[in-house]
RNA sequence: GGGAGCUUAGCUCAGCUGGUUCAGAGCAUCUGCCUUACAAGCAGAGGGUCAUUGGUUCGAAUCCAUUAGCUCCCACCA
């Protein structure tokens, strides 16, 4: 299915060559799709649906590659993996965006029906949805397309409503006239979530108010003037020797002229402003609150987009709610009543989604009663039973738990799921049915939807659309999220597991890393600070996009991104790829005819030396620190790990190694050598896969010929043994890898041309044929001399490896100053080594207390240093 | 006001339950190389009293406490 003429494989990897491919290829085959196989464990991922309002952003790739990096490992294992993808209608923040979209048409929502709106919303959807699922697949998500999956889709919907229904009928859920969260942009209410709180610059006024009768005035301070046009009374703590002749008294609202009363309450700060409070319940959590306990009247002087209303003087009404804060100041100016005015910063609330101040609003809301549902939700984080990584979120979660309140969960919206309660037109008696009542025509509907998070909270469970998947899917084993939505979305999934299922959602929960400029800002689109993903991909490639950002997010830490970090993914994938074209180079140069296939297998055990027992150990190693990396959710871990596995131990040193016997071998030690490092270069591409889908399956393909609709992404994953990890064999690596750096180093500190070959002599009677052979051909020597009784020949550079002495013979072009510098510099490194090991022998309580092997351990060290430190002394005594 | 996290090389960060030359990696810098997989590369080199102070211990980057700085979350102070 593929070319493979060795010819066409550039020298550089271009993954736009190679990833639309294989995710078609994938697609085509429909590797991905996971159906009920009681044979099976399933392993299961329900992704954060994205909200439809735009397109994905960089915190997307992590959280999505972060998903598809499991998903892939655990469907290798030989789980039943199933990621079900999906978008979120995002109730408020769609609207809010097809609002504009039609305002810039010329269209005023107000003058649009209902269920015209709605087609608006679907239109919305249908694009963006689309872009996002698109965006999904140019990063390479196994998802399982046939799954796909809308929080209003016909099903979805329904269970929405049923669970509505449910606990409407079982008391938790109420209709009241409270105080709630208004957001004057979208005209509706909002829950506590979504408001945060700004820091702004503002101002504290100070106005007197008269008392009745009487000469005497009351000083309040304010941050909002605009409120006192719905004052209904003063507050002053009881305690407050100042006022406590007023308490009872009646004072005249300047302006309004209003009869207020001024009244003790404990809720009153002394020490702040003028500790007297001026007090409007219907705009004012604490005042609200404060006119209960008082029998206030409540005065609510605004409409639902904040202006005025009739509640206020003819000339303030219909006005901006900041207009009138500054008629309102004026006019107490003009009446010689305001005193002063101080710079003040306060926390403002904010409404998420129109970023506009809220406003503390008496209406009548649905509410869902939390303190019950809530309990068996928090146990079994508590317990353990979800588990979250990192593990402290646990604490933040408990205190949202235990401090919870009452969810407010009607919106004043059309898109979404509209509540499913219905009046008599004339009792008014509630209706809350799934369907509506048989003599519709003596009702009406409540107009409003449910809060994006009352559909979203089901997600978990009903994805699955019949008993027969859910039972074997649910509960699903991982979910992976951003830590800013732990209230929004976890926490509400496992209240909503809990009751609905009585089971967890989930069993793992990892949250991600927030993804920052290399400043440390959120990557924001007002800042233009976020990049596109497409454009990263493009330029890069996913695998690149995938791997970096694995690389350099840890677990459950901020991550700074910035686009050059895509260079650490791209490397590494053109470094694969260019070991990939070495083997399937030899492979071309020993066999005719134009198929790659693997050499011999039958002599996959033949022609077998220390250094295939060394990279078996480390590659053995390697895939047991990884899999328990991956176990742990050590994303970052692991990919570092792989990394250095396929970098310095495969390429820089097993690679070289090979080429020894690739190029000097007989003819069956070649065809065995290479076999074997085509085999074990196909195991560790499939180490590699879940996190670089695309290239790893380009290169595995190209190794050998595959069968149609075969994978690696559907292969086995390698599984250790133990029994391959061979400490012998790495240590006699070790010891080559010390003497050619070594030698190494002569070179480059003694300035020897690479093209000029050296004489090297050893002395020491460690080495083998076979480890003398390799260090000769990796350091371009033309004579190696092993001899453990050689004297050091004149004008020689030298070092001093445990266990062999290292001499150049360098006549003539030797500098004497610089050896001796290089001498020099080593006898002080190990002299300082070597002290601090004999401070710590001589030390008693080191002797008498620490474990044997600790001590047994640093007196070889000592020995070996003492040794090594003596020799350079006489080649350095040698030198002057 | 409460809580969480962070501080290690010029930059971005690894270093798990204290002990393997443990003080590391990548980028950046310097030197030398287009060596028949890879210059997106190879081979070398320089660079850090592990934020502060104290404690526990035979032994601390690692555990405990303290101080300072930074970040985030929660909370009704007009």
């Amino acid at each position: 299915m593929y070319p493979k003429n060795l010819a066409d494989i550039p020298k550089a990897y271009n993954p736009k060559d190679v990833e639309d491919k294989w995710y078609q290829y994938w697609y085509e085959h429909n590797l991905y799709h996971s159906e009920v196989d009681e044979s099976k464990t399933p392993y299961t991922i329900v992704i954060p649906p994205p909200n439809i309002t735009g397109i994905l952003h960089i915190g997307h790739i992590l959280n999505n590659t972060l998903q598809d990096i499991y998903i892939r490992y655990k469907r290798m294992k030989g789980f039943n993996a199933c990621w079900v993808p999906g978008i979120d209608h995002a109730s408020i923040a769609t609207e809010a965006k097809v609002v504009a979209m039609l305002k810039a048409r010329g269209i005023n929502k107000d003058n649009t029906s209902r269920a015209d709106f709605l087609k608006y919303c679907y239109e919305w959807k249908e694009k963006y949805g689309g872009i996002i699922f698109k965006q999904l697949r140019k990063l390479g998500v196994s998802c399982d397309w046939q799954r796909e999956r809308f929080t209003m889709d016909i099903h979805y919907y329904r269970k929405v409503v049923e669970a509505f229904v449910k606990l409407y009928k079982e008391g938790y859920i109420y209709r009241g006239y409270r105080m709630v969260n208004w957001d004057p942009a979208s005209r509706s209410a909002i829950s506590d979530e979504e408001v945060f709180y700004k820091e702004v610059q503002g101002k504290l006024w100070y106005f007197k108010y008269t008392v009745k009768d009487s000469k005497e005035f009351v000083v309040v301070a304010t941050t909002r003037p605009e409120t006192m046009l719905g004052d209904t009374g003063i507050a002053v703590n009881p305690q407050d020797e100042r006022y406590k002749h007023l308490i009872g008294k009646t004072i005249v609202l300047p302006i309004v002229g209003r009869e207020i009363p001024l009244f003790a309450d404990d809720y009153v700060d002394k020490e702040f402003g003028t500790g007297a409070v001026k007090v409007t319940p219907a705009h004012d959590v604490n005042d609200y609150e404060m006119g209960l306990r008082h029998n206030l009247e409540i005065v609510n002087i605004f409409n639902e987009d904040a202006t005025t209303n009739g509640n206020v003087p003819a000339e303030f009404r219909n006005l901006d709610r900041y207009d009138v804060r500054e008629k309102v100041v004026a006019r107490l100016e003009e009446l010689s009543l305001l005193l002063k005015v101080e710079n003040y910063t306060n926390k403002v609330g904010y409404s998420q989604r129109g970023n506009v101040p809220i406003e503390p609003y008496l209406s009548e809301q649905w509410f869902m009663k939390m303190d019950e549902l809530v309990k068996p939700a928090l146990e079994v984080v508590l317990d353990g039973k979800v588990k979250f990584h990192p593990e402290h979120w646990t604490k933040t979660y408990e205190h949202w738990m235990t401090n919870i309140r009452d969810w407010c969960i009607s919106r004043q919206l059309w898109w979404g799921h509209r509540i499913p309660v219905w009046y008599h037109k004339e009792t008014h008696e509630i209706y809350c049915e799934v369907e509506p009542p048989n003599d519709i025509d003596n009702y009406y509907q409540d107009d409003d939807v449910l809060d994006t998070w009352a559909s979203s909270w089901l997600w978990a469970q009903d994805v699955f659309t019949n008993e027969r998947e859910q039972k074997y899917y649910y509960p699903t084993d991982l979910l992976v999220t951003a830590p800013d939505i732990i209230f929004f979305w976890v926490a509400r999934m496992i209240i909503a597991g809990m009751h609905f299922m009585k089971e967890i959602p989930f069993k793992d929960v990892y949250f991600t890393s927030t993804v920052r400029d290399t400043q440390g800002r959120k990557m924001s689109k007002s800042l233009g600070n976020s990049p596109d993903p497409l454009d990263l991909i493009d330029e890069h490639g996913a695998d690149a996009l995938r791997f970096t950002m694995t690389y350099i997010a840890p677990l459950g830490q901020d991550v700074h991104f910035s686009n050059e970090m895509v260079e650490i993914g791209r490397n590494f994938a053109n470094k694969m790829w260019n070991a990939g074209r070495f083997l399937l180079m030899n492979l071309a140069s020993q066999q005719s005819g134009a198929k790659n296939i693997r050499l011999d297998p039958s002599l996959k055990d033949k022609h077998i030396d220390f250094t295939d027992r060394w990279i078996l150990s480390r590659f053995n190693k390697t895939i047991k620190e990884f899999t328990e990396a991956l176990d742990r959710f050590e994303v970052n871990a692991a990919s570092k790990l792989v990394y250095s596995y396929v970098w310095n131990d495969f390429c820089d040193w097993f690679v070289e190694l090979s080429k020894q016997r690739l190029y000097q071998g007989s003819e069956e030690e070649r065809s065995a050598v290479l076999t074997r490092a085509i085999l074990l270069f196909e195991e560790m591409l499939k180490l590699v896969h879940p996190f670089m889908p695309f290239i790893s399956e380009e290169i595995w393909q190209l190794l050998d010929e595959r069968k149609t609709g075969e994978s690696i992404s559907t292969s086995a994953f390698p599984e250790y043994d133990l029994r391959k990890i061979d400490e012998k064999a790495e240590s006699e690596i070790l010891f080559v890898q010390e003497v050619v750096t070594a030698i190494r180093n002569i070179r480059g500190e003694m300035n020897v041309a690479p093209s000029k070959a050296i004489n090297v002599l050893l002395k020491t009677d460690q080495l083998t044929k076979e480890q003398t052979k390799y260090i000769k051909s990796l350091v371009r020597i033309d004579e190696l001399k092993v001899d453990p009784n050689m004297n050091k020949p004149k004008a020689s550079a030298s070092a001093v490896v445990k266990g062999c002495d290292i001499f150049v013979p360098l006549e003539g072009l030797i500098d004497l100053n610089i050896e001796r510098t290089r001498i020099e510099k080593e006898i002080t490194r190990i002299s300082g080594s070597l002290e601090s090991v004999k401070k710590k022998l001589s030390n008693e309580g080191f002797v008498a207390k620490a474990p044997a092997e600790v001590i047994e351990r640093e007196r070889t060290k000592m020995n070996d240093w003492e040794k090594a430190l003596e020799k350079l002394k006489v080649i350095l005594a040698d030198l002057t």
